[in-house]
DNA sequence: CGTACCTTTGACGGCTGTCAAAGGAAGTGG
DNA sequence: CCACTTCCTTTGACAGCCGTCAAAGGTACG
């Protein structure tokens, strides 16, 4: 059996390691893949959390919608990213999500969860890594932004999105390609629009990096590493030894 | 027997409903609850990660130490709450955890978190949407950090202690104890401590709340709430009924 | 080809950071 | 119990990073 003909197998195998039963399993629970469209709505908040999705190919945001009408961006999503797992555990969503690019998006109902849990473990544990990896993205975001300056976030933006990638495997020597806009940007980064591309301007004098309109290059990663404190080592995600025990 | 004997029960009640027998297993895999001094360190960044501890009284917070030897406040804890769950999926450490009350803990040893997963699927869903929570909660402070200016995050950050104390039962009406320093709550905020204490003195004149050196008086909730677009209900954490099937 | 959206640039103001010092509160040792 | 030290909080002065408003230039899409 192709353990990728299960999409979400792609995202757990980053956190154990899968045998035929389980991808058997799998492919008994989760649905087919589905094409979306750009600008397809994948939830809505506060309404029922009734899926969790595999992102296959394509680019999405999870977001909150303010009173004002404006959107403040919450989450990026680049291709095989489990959406959904923090949501699911509540009976309302607590964000709102939607496609950025044309996609394939595999489906898994939520209340399927529970086979999962109760028939593997190491499946069970193998959904929560991945959760807790997920958590501490967002807390490395939390943190970049508490302690950083524009300049800083903005190369710790690069270089979050830039190892993400690498890690499924994407080649981003050569830059990457990035389908959102620097308004999108601005806002994961709580910085203005207008500061935001001014800044950029001064890493790409500063030949930190260079910015096109839907690509992203990072010419320096050594002093844009320094310039943000990042260090590539939390995005390795083995699963704890300690609870490797199947 | 007592619930309550059994600390991570506590924890783990506000999402699951736990019977005799879920207990029973519980208070076989716990360790006995531990008095801990105020400054004692719980764990150390980069250390394996060998236990999750259920915190019975006093306050704990997460932090990274800096190059230069200053530490970066990442993360509150406040009585009731699992501290590392985040952490004990991978390997090492991603944060260090100190006390910063003299206080009591539960010691949870990781390697007999399997035998939740392996036993009981309901404690290891009720563990997973734990965690879920803590990351409804970090994102709430990410957001907050990300749209809000200092007057706003302070106002934020009241009533998410406010939330949280109310939950596991503390009286919060008149005035809850906070053991941390305006330095501490600075870094939480992403501002400057001078810039603190004059924002809580603007506060203060607008009658919205009430600041000593180791307690916090919410005046007026309604506007505070408005002021950080602060909606309660995030913090109800029932599990998602699409889960509960046992 | 025209319209809508995205990005850039300029001007200006203000929120916030830094430096510095003083006043309090808490903890320590005698 | 008091003196002393250390830490915490507050206040003032000043600079600068960054937000807002506005408009122009560029790009994508129908």
């Amino acid at each position: 059996m192709d353990h990728y003909k299960v999409c979400v197998t792609q995202s757990l195998s980053h956190h154990i390691e899968l045998n035929e039963e389980d991808v058997r399993l799998l492919a008994e629970l989760e649905e087919g893949p589905t094409n979306v469209k750009k600008h397809t709505d994948l939830w809505e908040a506060g309404k029922p959390a009734e899926k969790l999705y595999t992102l296959r190919s394509g680019w999405a945001f999870a977001f909150h919608c303010t009173e004002d009408g404006q959107q403040q961006i919450l989450d990026i999503y680049v291709p095989g990213d489990l959406l959904g797992i923090r949501d699911v555990t509540f009976e309302h969503h607590y964000t709102s999500a939607r496609m950025l690019t044309d996609g394939v998006i595999c489906p898994f109902p939520t209340e399927r969860l529970h086979h999962i849990f109760g028939r593997s473990p190491k499946l069970a544990m193998g959904l929560h890594a991945a959760a807790a990896w997920q958590q501490m993205v967002i807390m490395d975001r939390l943190v970049n932004v508490l302690s950083h300056n524009a300049k800083a976030r903005i190369a710790h933006f690069t270089l979050e999105i830039y190892y993400r990638l690498k890690r499924i495997g994407a080649d981003v020597e050569n830059g990457y390609s990035l389908p959102i806009t620097q308004k999108q940007i601005s806002m994961l980064l709580g910085i203005s629009e207008v500061h935001l591309s001014r800044s950029i301007s001064e890493l790409e004098e500063m030949n930190l990096l260079r910015k096109t309109r839907k690509k992203l290059q990072v010419l320096d990663i050594d002093r844009l590493s320094e310039l943000a404190r990042f260090t590539p080592e939390r995005f390795n995600d083995e699963l704890n030894p300690l609870l490797q025990v199947w």
